[in-house]
DNA sequence: TCAATTTGACCCAA
DNA sequence: TTGGGTCAAATTGA
């Protein structure tokens, strides 16, 4: 694994600053926008809120891919969601390969072997309806214990034609309002799904629901940014998504499968030439994500700051870590 | 016919 | 030892 060195790092750590320094400062613009009262035709000033909501997510975007290359090196991973940002270090000691001193088996009898993964040490929960714009398939199904629902198995369609990495577990917490708890993990890296920021798209009225998703496309009309930290969001449900149900019709989510497709409605936010001909959605009800990192790990110093103290700071960053507050995050590191 | 899903088996990590 | 993640054969559906 190639690890970028202290220049390649400075390099990343400015970039992001900066991304997340605009993206604050649309956010300000955007409140302050909001909070002038609405006149018919007129959201006040020489700026839009849609501009300034897709500033925000631009920043998201550009911060989270630059963040992405720390993340793809092992060394920090970065959930966002709900207006919060949480970035985790993650824990260096288990990436052993899963030969694991014992015999290869032949390929046909290597069924189970696995990695198991160094879930997130911090992590979000968003409540939302999520289309993250990717095709997914379903692999596996799996009872857990303490839980009502089973979890499902999730893997990039491309897998296998591009090598996509990414996965994810999908399991309903909650029977009513119905809740789903989506838990990613890995990058997309193929090619018509490169991720791109999460985005939270609003409902009909942009104050009273948003959902995010790590969303292929370029930010819609419909997609407006929105962040309303620690805020419970009522999501898009198919009221407020009836509009686009015509226009897409694309398919039902692969989670429905494994989830009780009663409570499912389809969900058509997304184009279906990004999304693929079976993206994952789960609308109508409350969906939570986890999204977390998957990585492989070394123990390379960042900008001088070893592991130990890196893990160390991120954790106090743990929980609440607000998009607002990342720029103020990131020189600590230095 | 092909692709997606289901499901039991397998194996690793805790 | 057991829970959890993945594999892959069997099944299902378009």
């Amino acid at each position: 694994m190639d690890l970028p060195n202290p220049q390649q790092l400075r390099t990343i750590q400015e970039t992001v600053i900066g991304k997340l320094l605009k993206g604050k400062e649309s956010a300000t613009q955007l409140v302050a926008l909001l909070k002038k009262p609405r006149s018919s035709g007129d959201r006040g000033g020489s700026v839009s809120a849609e501009e300034l909501a897709l500033q925000i997510s631009r920043s998201f975007s550009e911060s989270i891919s630059a963040f992405g290359s720390l993340e793809g090196n092992g060394i920090c991973q970065i959930v966002a969601a709900d207006g919060v940002v949480r970035v985790s270090s993650v824990d260096r000691g288990s990436s052993k390969t899963s030969d694991n001193g014992r015999k290869r088996l032949g390929v046909k009898d290597r069924r189970g072997c696995y990695r198991r993964r160094n879930v997130a040490q911090s992590s979000i929960i968003v409540s939302s309806t999520v289309e993250d714009g990717h095709a997914w398939r379903k692999y596996g199904q799996k009872e857990i214990l303490n839980t009502t629902y089973p979890r499902c198995y999730f893997r990039c369609t491309h897998k296998h034609d591009q090598g996509c990495k990414a996965t994810k577990q999908v399991q309903r917490i909650k029977e009513e309002p119905v809740v789903y708890q989506t838990t990613y993990f890995g990058h997309h890296t193929c090619s018509d799904t490169l991720m791109r920021a999460p985005q939270i798209i609003s409902d009909t009225d942009p104050m009273d629901s948003c959902l995010l998703s790590f969303e292929t496309k370029a930010p819609t009309k419909q997609n407006l940014l929105l962040l309303y930290p620690n805020r419970v969001m009522t999501t898009a449900t198919a009221t407020g998504n009836q509009e686009f149900k015509d226009e897409t019709q694309s398919d039902v989510s692969d989670n429905k499968s494994c989830l009780d497709s009663s409570t499912m409605l389809q969900n058509p936010t997304t184009n279906s030439e990004t999304s693929g001909p079976r993206s994952s959605n789960v609308n109508g009800a409350y969906h939570e994500e986890v999204v977390s990192g998957m990585h492989s790990c070394s123990s390379t110093p960042l900008q001088g700051l070893d592991m130990e103290d890196f893990s160390t700071k991120f954790d106090d960053l743990d929980d609440h870590l607000l998009f607002g507050d990342m720029a103020g995050l990131l020189p600590a590191l230095s």
